[in-house]
DNA sequence: TAAATTAGGTTAATCGTTTAACTAAGTTTA
DNA sequence: TAAACTTAGTTAAACGATTAACCTAATTTA
C-alpha cells in the first residue's frame, strides 16, 4: 500500500516528528539526517497525504477558480488560458485548482459553489464578470478573493487587472499614427469595466491626437463582444457614416465580426478600412488578412493570480493587491499606414 | 468558526457517532432522532471536513481529469464542454474534479499529474488522445481509468466512445440521399481511433449504396483535424477531382476550412458543393450557410463518465465498462439535396 | 566548576471523521 | 421464565500528519 510517515520513519530509523521536519526543511534536523530521510522518502515513493495535512492545518491545499458558464465555453481560448496559467502556477506552489463555473445569470436561490459551503478551498480566484450575486455570497466566507479581469467595488480583496486604458490608446494610437482621423469604435456590454476602459483609452487618444471625439462614431449597445454582435455593430456603424477609415474593436471576438461585415461588402482591408482588435486570441484562427491587435497575456494574468494567493495563505501580503497587466501592440496586416495605401486608394 | 461533528452532536444532545451515522443514512437510527440530528446540521450550516473523512476512509473523493493542452485551448468548446457535464454530474455525486492538462508530446521524463503521485484523486478521466506514455504510467497506479473519447487497447479500462462509425455512415448517407455520388472525404490524424472510424462510416455507406470507393476523394495526410489543414486538404482535393458535389470532412473544424477554400473559389455551398461536418461544435460561429453536422452529445459525455466513475468506486460496477454514445444528424443548410438544386446546376 | 545555552532529536496531543465492538433496554422464542 | 434476539444507541480506536513541549548530551559562559 502507499506508504506513510511510519513507514519512512522505520526505514530511515528515526520519529514520525523527525521525518516531518525534514519534509518541513526544519533547521533542528542535522545534514546527516535529512539526507537518511530524503533517501527513505526517495525509496518508497512517499508523498504526505493531503487529507491528514489538512486535517491538521485547516488548509486544504485548495484553490476555488470560479468562471461563467458562457466564458469557459467562449470560442476563443481566452479564460482556457488563463486557467492554463494557474494551473501551471498551482503547481509550483503545491496547490491544487478547483474550477467550478456559475450561470451568468443567477436565479433567486442558486447556491455558492460546492467548495465554499463545503470549506474545500482556502482561497478563491474570480474571473471575468462573475454574477454580484455569487460575490456577495461568497464575502460572508472570510476566504481571500482574487479577481481576474473585472472589478466589484468592494474592500478588501485583490485584483489581477488588464491595463485596458492604455491598451484601448496604443491601439488607436497606432490608427492615428497611421494617418487615420474618423476612426470608429465597436464595442458591447460597454458597463462591463474592462470594456468601458477600453473605450476611455480610444477617446483619451482621439483628444490627444486633437481629433474630435464623435459619438456617431461609436457602436456600444450590442449586449455581450462576440462576432455576431460585431457584425451587426459594423453594419449599423456603416450605414451611418461612409467615410471611416479605421476601426477598433473592443475585443478580437468583435473584431472577426467587424472584418466579416466588411468583407461581405467588398470593402478591403486595410486599403479602404483598418481594424485593430485587443486580446490576441485569435492568431490560430486563420483569418485574411491576419489581424491587429493588443496582447493581453493570458497565461501570465493566471500566473499572477495563483501567485498572489499563494502569499496572501502565508501571510506574506495583504489581502488587497492590485495588480495591473500592460499589454502590447500586434501590428498584423489588418492595418496598414493610410500613407503607404494612398496610391492604392486613389487609383 | 466552522462547526464540527463535536458542536452538532452537542446540539443535538446525542454522542458524534449518532451524527455520522445519520449523515450516512444508517437504519440504526430512530427517525425521532435522525430529525434531531439534521434540524442542528441545517441550524449550524454544517458540512463534514473533507480531510477527516479522507483520512479515515482512504477515499479522497477527487477525481483527476486529464486532457492535453492543445486539446484544452481548442477554439471549438468540444473538450470544455465535456468537462462542464463532468462537473456537473461530480457536483451531483459529492464529487471534486482536478482538472489538469499534460502536454501532447511528452518529453522523456515527463512527470505524471501531480494529483496521481500524491494520491490525490480516486480514479482518472483521460479525454481526447493522451499520449500513451501518460497512460502506461498511470497503470502503474491502481487508479480505476475511464477513457473518453480515445482508447488504447489494454485491459481493464472503462471508455465513454461515440459511435463514430455509425455516424461517418449517417452523414454519408445523408449526402448520397440527396442524390450525391462524388462525395470527398477530408480527414486528419487518420490514426486516431474516432476519426478513423469515421472514415469506415463513410466507406461503408458508400458499400451499402453501391458507389464505388474512390481513395482519389479522400484526402487524409494532414496531421491535425483544424481548421487551416481542413482548407490546405480542400485545395488538394479540388486540384484532382474537380467533378465532386459532397464533402464529408471529419470534424467541423476541418469543415469550417473546407468552407473557407470552397469560398475563395466562388464555389457555391450546397448549389455546387455540399458540405457536411462532424461534432456539432461551431453553431454558434455565425458560419454563412449554417453548417450540417453530426451532433455528439458533449455534456452527456462527461456526465456519463462521472456516474461511471462513480459506480466503480462503489465497486457497484466492474472497471471495464465501454459505453457507446449515438450521434444524431443535424439538417442544416450546406447540405440541400441535389435533385432540389438541379435546375439551379444546370442553368 | 556550576549554570546556561545549543544542537538534535523524541513524545504525545491534536485535527474531525468513520466504524467495529460493545451496551442496555425491550421483545421474542421455546 | 430464562435464553436469544432486536433496537437504538454509545465508546473508543484508528486514519496520517503537525507541532508544542520535553529530553539528553555536548558546548559555552561567567
Amino acid at each position: 500500500m502507499t506508504p506513510t510517515i511510519k513507514d519512512i520513519a522505520k526505514k530511515a530509523d528515526v520519529s514520525i516528528a523527525t521525518v516531518s521536519l525534514v519534509i518541513h526543511n526544519n533547521k533542528r534536523i542535522s545534514e546527516e539526517t535529512k539526507k537518511k530521510v530524503n533517501k527513505a522518502i526517495k525509496e518508497l515513493n512517499y508523498h504526505p497525504s493531503g487529507s491528514a495535512r489538512g486535517l491538521v492545518s485547516g488548509k486544504t491545499g485548495n484553490i476555488g477558480f470560479i468562471l461563467t458558464n458562457d466564458h469557459f465555453l467562449r470560442s476563443e481560448p481566452f479564460y482556457t488560458r488563463i486557467f492554463l496559467g494557474a494551473e501551471f502556477e498551482a503547481r509550483e506552489k503545491q496547490l491544487y485548482i478547483l474550477l467550478t463555473t456559475v450561470p451568468s445569470e443567477v436565479k433567486k436561490g442558486e447556491k455558492l459553489p460546492r467548495f465554499v459551503l463545503e470549506r474545500n478551498v482556502d482561497g478563491v480566484i474570480l474571473v471575468g464578470k462573475v454574477p454580484v450575486e455569487i460575490v456577495n455570497g461568497l464575502k460572508k466566507y472570510d476566504l481571500p478573493l482574487i479577481f481576474i479581469d473585472y472589478e466589484i467595488p468592494m474592500e478588501g480583496y485583490s485584483a489581477i487587472l488588464i491595463d485596458n486604458v492604455n491598451g484601448g490608446m496604443s491601439a488607436t494610437q497606432h490608427l492615428i499614427n497611421a494617418g487615420h482621423k474618423k476612426i470608429g469604435f465597436i464595442g458591447a456590454d460597454i458597463s462591463h469595466p474592462s470594456i468601458n476602459d477600453r473605450f476611455t483609452g480610444y477617446k483619451k487618444a482621439l483628444k490627444s491626437a486633437g481629433i474630435e471625439f464623435n459619438p456617431d462614431l461609436c457602436i456600444t449597445d450590442e449586449n455581450y463582444p462576440a462576432r455576431e454582435n460585431g457584425y451587426k455593430a459594423t453594419k449599423k456603424l456603416l450605414k451611418k457614416n461612409k467615410d471611416i477609415t479605421g476601426i477598433f474593436a473592443c475585443n478580437d471576438a468583435m473584431a472577426i465580426g467587424v472584418m466579416q461585415c466588411l468583407k461581405e461588402k467588398s470593402i478591403r482591408i486595410p486599403e479602404d478600412i483598418a481594424v485593430i482588435g485587443f486580446d490576441n486570441v485569435e492568431s490560430d484562427l486563420f483569418i485574411e488578412p491576419p489581424l491587429s491587435t493588443m496582447n493581453v497575456p493570458k497565461l501570465e494574468m493566471g500566473i499572477e493570480a495563483v501567485k498572489l494567493m499563494s502569499q496572501i495563505l502565508s501571510k506574506k501580503v495583504s489581502s488587497s493587491k492590485k495588480i495591473l497587466i500592460p499589454v502590447e501592440l500586434v501590428k498584423r496586416q489588418s492595418t496598414v499606414a493610410i500613407n503607404n495605401v494612398s496610391a492604392d486608394k486613389n487609383k
